[in-house]
DNA sequence: AAAATAGTGTCTTTCAGACATTATCAC
DNA sequence: GTGATAATGTCTGAAAGACACTATTTT
């Protein structure tokens, strides 16, 4: 090799939106644990991951999932968001961040896993203008509010405090969340969560929770003619309640 | 470090897919350059370098367009793509690809850069099916033709002789291609290899290439309806030539 | 004036949203 | 039956597409 400033190559971080869905509060949730060491030891933060030799980010992305709540899935549900690379992103040593967002279809009981003090499901809401948060009891992110990348990592440097997800994980999770939004009206993986099927009332709590409106705002008729075409009809509930049984849906892209 | 796993760190590789316009036959262009080393020596490839310790990928993704091009541009014309990391996507050690795309507003004369044998611009073209392609005199390069990531590279390990493109750049191709199509109604960053201002008729052109569908087939008047609010008003073209002069616009979330 | 080019206007069809009605369940 | 839940149908307004017309230029 010829050229010494390749030859320095730094670690390669996957970092992972983990998403999943309350089945008895009906709302999403996103896993961010409590790191144990430095950088931003004690910070709240996405969970990650080390890339190693002989595995594809994908793969790595599926191995962090299993190790902090060990469930074995398949790729279809881990899709690539972005990767980060700012010079600034992390204290020291260069870091670089391959990010991905994978869609659990149950929400299994977390404990605090290797290099975390604590982990938990943190509930996600929206406001109506977009801006995105966590909260867990008492503990409530927020997503940045930067409009560009620029812009975001112009102001990253002044001291943050734990009020503040660690590194730049309140900017990668602002892009995840537009990201999603952006994708509900033709590609709505996030639907996952709901599991293999569910109904369309389950679908419209999703969709609400990122416009930041109640599901009564979202007509069930007219959604049903918008986004039939992306799901497939695959049965009737079977449940025992009042009412009228509810069809079910699994998403049209995905197959058995 | 205690895992030794994660010790060895593959080399961090830029692809840079790099766009422009040939105003005098009208038609998209892309760059291409013949490797002059292994892997995939004397095969075509999308231009690539490696990433140095001091810079983000976006800094390397420009210094590339400097290197191969000698143009200086602001990072608004440079976008992220993917990143592409199978663990058979290139034979021998492991590559990880960041994958960019520039939008040149120029389209500067080439010459064989470091590492090449060659470079060409390849024009641009597609069909109604959704299939692209880049052609230069006798060269021809098809985008891959697999639908999913997973079975383009299921398919991948097989012999593939000059007509392809090098490594899995066919697939890296076909997903640029693809993200542009998808932004053409409402972020046609694309439009930018069109300079800093052009015709309601040039974007049609464009427009027109990646649906693979002529000009004509376009209206005019219902695609400023449709489009007007992407654009601004900033003149009147002033070249003398027969007919009505063109308005011009210009993309508007650009800032000057 | 003619030809060429481009901007503007109008009609029709299509689709999204508001709202009303019907269907099926538990009690 | 009643009340609850969900599916289905209808009406209206907005937007997209087909097409006609007007405007400005060079020759």
């Amino acid at each position: 090799m010829d050229n010494p400033a390749i030859l320095e190559q730094p670690y390669i971080t996957i970092t992972n939106i983990i998403w999943s869905f309350d089945r008895e509060t009906d709302q999403l949730q996103v896993l961010l644990v409590k790191r144990a060491s430095n950088p931003y030891a004690d910070y709240w933060a996405l969970p990650e991951t080390f890339m190693r030799a002989q595995e594809s980010a994908d793969e790595a992305a599926l191995r962090l999932v299993k190790e902090k709540i060990g469930l074995t899935l398949s790729n279809y549900h881990t899709e690539q968001l972005a990767t980060f690379t700012h010079n600034d992103r992390a204290p020291g040593e260069r870091a670089l961040s391959l990010a991905y967002m994978t869609f659990l279809p149950e929400m299994p009981p977390l404990k605090a896993g290797y290099g975390a003090l604590d982990a938990h499901w943190f509930t996600f809401s929206a406001t109506e203008a977009g801006q995105f948060s966590l909260t867990y009891r008492q503990l409530h992110f927020m997503t940045a509010t930067s409009h560009s990348q620029h812009s975001y990592y112009k102001n990253f440097k002044i001291a943050r405090g734990r009020d503040y997800l660690a590194f730049d994980h309140d900017w990668i999770l602002k892009v995840a969340c537009q990201r999603i939004k952006n994708k509900l009206n033709y590609q709505p993986n996030i639907l996952l969560v709901l599991g293999h099927d569910f109904t369309l009332k389950e679908a419209r709590t999703v969709y609400a929770a990122f416009f930041g409106i109640p599901v009564k705002a979202i007509d069930n008729s007219n959604f049903k003619k918008t986004h039939q075409h992306l799901f497939k009809e695959v049965g009737t509930t079977t449940r025992r309640q009042i009412g009228r049984p509810a069809k079910l849906y699994k998403l049209a892209q995905i197959e058995e």
